[in-house]
DNA sequence: TTGGTATTGATAATCATTGTCAATAAGCGG
DNA sequence: CCGCTTATTGACAATGATTATCAATACCAA
């Protein structure tokens, strides 16, 4: 029941969310953490780390978990609502889409086997038009 | 095209399996690297790891990637046609289920999106009926 | 303005996974 | 059955993303 305390209004914060808001694709935090220091940012890289996870946890920002385990953030466009993604697994591009009743079928399924606190993860990944071409 | 060479039949293998077979649910390569130590197989740590690659490659075992980046695998019930799971995320237990229609309708949606070799994950996760209660 | 406390950042520590490489053992042909 | 070729093994080092430390700093409520 403990609600989260709310984040300080820091420069740090405001230097992140404005990359997040310029590019919108998915990135690790260390390739966001290199876009800042190119803008002359100086943040450091744990602080990103950390700025990510509050704003991943928050909702502010999708996270997505790549097969080899990395973390990838990027801005989320739907606000809080819960979503899922199309993404190119080859140079991150993605975007939202709709999986029609899935939400209110996986709650149904769960419970008829006695399970309960569902969550889900929906996530499909492909080639994007450039990127198909590319790998001839 | 190079189709994969097939692996050898090897005593470490044969434990892996005979392992994979005994326990059905989810585990991590230590995991079941040190179930096989218990039963007294030398197998090194590095084999195991090597062995559920390859095994979760060819489709024999099933692997899903956790949120803190930890890949665990379990041996698949459904031989090696594409399906999905309910998983327990207290205690690894997991179903088998079916997503009816989900395969056509990704495969679908990214093509009108010009997205192609298109793969996606769907897991549902939450609390089986014994940890649920235990989390009272 | 000021004190209490979050936040920051340089750096060390974790920890799952992968690479290395000499020793070993499948599988094959003779 | 007997070497030979080569995949496999395993102890151990190396990697690489993420997390923990902790003193210095910056919010912000009072
Ligand atoms: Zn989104
Ligand atoms: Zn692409
Ligand atoms: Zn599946
Ligand atoms: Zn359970």
């Amino acid at each position: 029941m403990t609600s989260k305390p709310k984040p300080r209004q820091t420069r740090q914060r405001a230097e992140i969310l404005s990359a997040l808001a310029t590019a919108g694709d998915f990135r690790s935090a260390q390739q966001w953490h290199d876009v800042l220091r190119h803008e002359s940012s100086t943040v450091g890289l744990a602080t990103v780390y950390r700025a990510l996870q509050s704003l991943a946890e928050s909702g502010e920002v999708d996270a997505v978990v790549t097969d080899s385990g990395e973390t990838l953030y990027r801005r989320c466009e739907a606000g809080d609502e819960h979503h899922h993604h199309l993404r190119c697994r080859r140079c991150g591009a993605a975007e939202e889409i709709d999986v029609p009743d899935f939400e209110a079928w996986a709650t149904q399924l769960a419970a008829t086997h006695g399970y309960s606190s569902i969550d889900h993860t929906v996530e499909i990944t492909g080639l994007c038009g450039e990127c198909a071409k590319a790998t001839n």
